[in-house]
DNA sequence: TTTTAAAATGAAATCGATTTCATTTAAATT
DNA sequence: AATTTAAATGAAATCGATTTCATTTTAAAA
């Protein structure tokens, strides 16, 4: 293992003090550019990088920024990560990705972990059985910013950035009720997060708006993954009278419900009309295509760091607003949900 | 701000020296079971956490492994990374996470800051038109474990980990041809990447070895995912004769691909039978199911770290076996290539 | 009880970049 | 040319955990 190279190397080289040398290399304003000049090059020669640990000591931050997901391979997950990591890259920060699995005790692992390894940000979308966020607390008692985004905590004690979770849900019934369903089912995740507490909300409104009923029974609680869409689509083929429309809160879970629904001899959209959420690949390519909810990923991990190295821009002490920021998102129909 | 609790607010207050806490901390037989108890029970009521800049100046180890991939929003690559984020968490690793965009340029930048962050490891999967491997020399210099997985170099310098690409593609051509195509065409990367040139191997081989003509156009160039699908279609359905088979190295694309090619009326398989890769979710939902390469991606990220773990803990300055190790892959055969 | 060996603890140097404060050098002003 | 001011550089302390080497304490052996 070749010895690394330090400032106090090329110091000796050029015949100046180490303070010079790390001036020169920081591009400080008091040192000549002739000079500057002479400690880069000299830098280059000897093949020096810097010691960022030595670095981060004094200063105090690292220019890594975490990030605690449920799941990494989720397309819908990893468009996020794709746009977070494209600004940090930009603004020369290091992502340090941690997944929880859904689960919330490796959430507060995770949580942990992050913290310890001295992360400048840390963003976080919670596992579905997370309950409290005691174990972010460390965060903003030390100031480091914190940024929740897609699933959020109930009251959120730290910014935000979701979509309008009960509008979507609230256009998709209507959409539904609209092509003339009047038996319709709510297909959604099991669990305290806001997210989907939303999302029965818009349901819920939806039919009340028009005076319709509404019970409880209508929202079927679930995984929601592909995996778990053949087990939906026997609990929905066992509801009597049988379901005329579904909105469904995940499209890959959507999908292969009614890949399911369809070897059972039902019409997709006659029989039962279906809306997903997301606006995956998937959506575009089963047959009918999937009517969805567009869901802008990659943009709200752009503007989740965006926001977050806003945050850490701002040098002062101030306590940070609490805003939530809350993306579009739009209803695009497809032939799954269109009776007429 | 607070400020950070050290080991000597911690000695202060147990009457001890900063090198007995230090030694407790990190659970040393030279430190009577007491003394640690006692210590790290100061710690908590202090709400110590260790610094670990100045843990790394000294250890010259950051307990992190960068990885570079194309792409994080890409089911097969969230997958591995899935894989790997597993196997370093338990090993008390952090995992930092960049991304090329499929840019030769991006991934140097992306080295040269992985180099700088100091990561322990490296694992990479390469941009496309990445042609050589100069930019992750530094690390091969300085005895940082470096392995490759999936997109690997031509002349691998360094471990890779991958399948049997040519393999894989034999086994997709020639179960083409046992149904009795004869116009088959193999819709490829463009790049001088391993992957993709032993894929072109495994085709032409397949066609070889049952003393049929191969010739070279009967590769198609292309960018492989969804919105290439349509582009591709296009190009197929103005061969003459019309092929009756294809091999398309990427289930998106191909899902996207026969989509297309319904529209215009071609059926699937009858018309044209079509073998994918990748297994995706998609292949198992689009009509009719895609046949296709089942290619362990969370398998081959925990293959990778755990290798690279290994590697790491071997602690001694040994050159290290350029080893390759290849995993299984197998063909799954769907409707979409059923002719008979 | 004394001697010897082993176990436990401590003082101080170290890792390498940054930063405060002091000093030297160069440029501007009279 | 002498003085003032600004620019450029340097010495040394600092960040906090680790580690070497020395010292003290404790336990075991004589």
């Amino acid at each position: 293992m070749a010895k690394e190279i330090t400032i106090y190397d090329i110091a000796d080289k050029v015949g100046l003090s180490p303070t010079t040398v790390s001036r020169a290399l920081s591009d400080s304003p008091s040192v000549r550019p002739k000079t500057k000049e002479k400690v880069n090059q000299a830098a280059k020669s000897l093949g020096y990088r810097s010691n960022i640990f030595a670095a981060s000591l004094r200063k105090k931050s690292t220019h890594n920024i975490g990030v605690i997901v449920p799941r990494l391979n989720s397309s819908f997950q990893s468009s996020v990560l794709a746009g977070m990591e494209n600004i940090a890259s930009q603004a020369q920060y290091n992502l340090i990705i941690s997944q929880s699995l859904e689960s919330s005790k490796k959430e507060q692992t995770n949580a942990l972990t992050m913290y310890n390894s001295h992360v400048d940000g840390l963003l976080v979308s919670m596992a579905e059985n997370t309950g409290n966020t005691d174990h972010f607390k460390p965060f903003t008692e030390k100031g480091i910013p914190l940024i929740f985004f897609d699933r959020t905590p109930d009251e959120p004690s730290s910014p935000s950035i979701i979509i309008d979770n009960t509008q979507a849900a609230y256009a998709a019934t209507s959409h539904l009720l609209d092509q003339g369903c009047r038996n319709i089912h709510h297909i959604v995740g099991n669990s305290g997060i806001s997210t989907y507490k939303n999302r029965i909300k818009g349901f819920k409104y939806a039919l009340m708006d028009r005076q319709l009923p509404y019970t409880e029974e209508q929202n079927i609680y679930s995984v929601l993954n592909e995996e778990s869409g053949e087990e939906i689509a026997n609990i929905i083929l066992q509801i009597d009278p049988l379901p005329d429309g579904l909105v469904i809160s995940n499209d890959a879970c959507a999908a292969s419900c009614i890949q399911y629904l369809k070897k059972k001899g039902i019409r997709i959209p006659q029989d039962i009309a279906i809306v997903g959420f997301n606006n995956d690949a998937i959506s575009r390519l089963i047959e009918p295509n999937l009517s969805t909810i567009n869901y802008p990923g990659y943009e709200m991990g752009e503007i989740a760091m965006r926001n977050l190295l806003l945050r850490l821009s701002e040098n002062d002490d101030s306590p940070g607003t609490n805003e939530t920021i809350t993306l579009k998102s739009e209803l695009i129909v497809r032939e799954s949900s269109l009776k007429k």
